[in-house]
DNA sequence: GTACCTGCAAAAGATTTGCATCTTT
DNA sequence: AAAGATGCAAATCTTTTGCAGGTAC
């Protein structure tokens, strides 16, 4: 799934040039999978890679969000958080822990296709939506 | 809708000391009915009252926040929102203009509710949902 | 009078920017 | 070689904090 080939070809697609950060960088949203932030993908990244400016990380990020690759993702608590654009999801978040978790489900997508179908909303032209849902974990927290 | 004794018995409701300053501030989000950030809250409130600390405003705000008489809004922007606790609405928003609008629809509510009863989500107890929808205004813009 | 608020200014973070240098293509 | 990226550090912007003085109850 996130192999250096696929990645490559991810980057290269958009017509952006390969760059080992951006390589880094796209790889480290598809494997930290919890929407990381710019300073947690920052610290992950220097793992194997021995510094890349802060600075081109957000710069990075901000250029893969422009070309779709990856999506920006604001909590109520005030820091930025990305990732991957896979297929529609919703976002599962909880207060208490901060924790956020994708939660797909295509029963509910088309119901609520079929419901804005059905029911325009004057003077607004939907392009997508998103549902987020706030309650708690129950697995650990 | 936004007149003083009723901005005054909704601060005093929360068992708040009521200030000048909480009476402004609560009352520009009242009247700035786009979802205002923090700076826009100051520059309102300084037509009429000299000067109100930023810092005041932002743990105003933040006080409201906790109280339940204001809700705290993000969008992919940057900063934070404020809004009225009102009934249950979902969220119109531009990426162009970073217009936000409230969107209310109890058909849409219970429908969902009752779709949430029938499908629990798996580790995860929900305690509110809130839709958000991307678009375009067809109005002005 | 006391508990709670506010103003002020400094501090803390997060993100952006400018520019010289280096890498892809 | 040209176009585009990166590194670095300074700058910007939003939000938070500490504390002395003030105000609502």
């Amino acid at each position: 799934m996130a192999d250096r080939k696929e990645i490559r070809e991810q980057i290269a697609g958009k017509g952006l040039k390969v760059t080992p950060q951006r390589m880094a960088i796209l790889e480290a949203v598809y494997d930290l999978n919890n929407h990381p932030t710019a300073d947690q993908i920052k610290e992950y990244i220097q793992e194997n890679h021995p510094s890349i400016a802060v600075g081109t990380i957000y710069k990075t990020l901000d250029t893969l969000g422009e070309k779709g690759l990856i999506e920006r993702v604001k909590t109520e608590k005030d820091v930025m958080r990305y990732d991957i654009v896979t297929k529609k999801h919703h976002h599962l978040y909880s207060n208490e822990s901060d924790r956020i978790e994708d939660y797909f489900d295509d029963e509910l997508n088309k119901m609520l296709e079929e419901y804005f179908r059905k029911h325009q909303i004057k003077n607004f032209k939907i392009d997508d939506f998103k549902i987020h849902l706030t309650g708690k974990f129950t697995d650990n927290n």
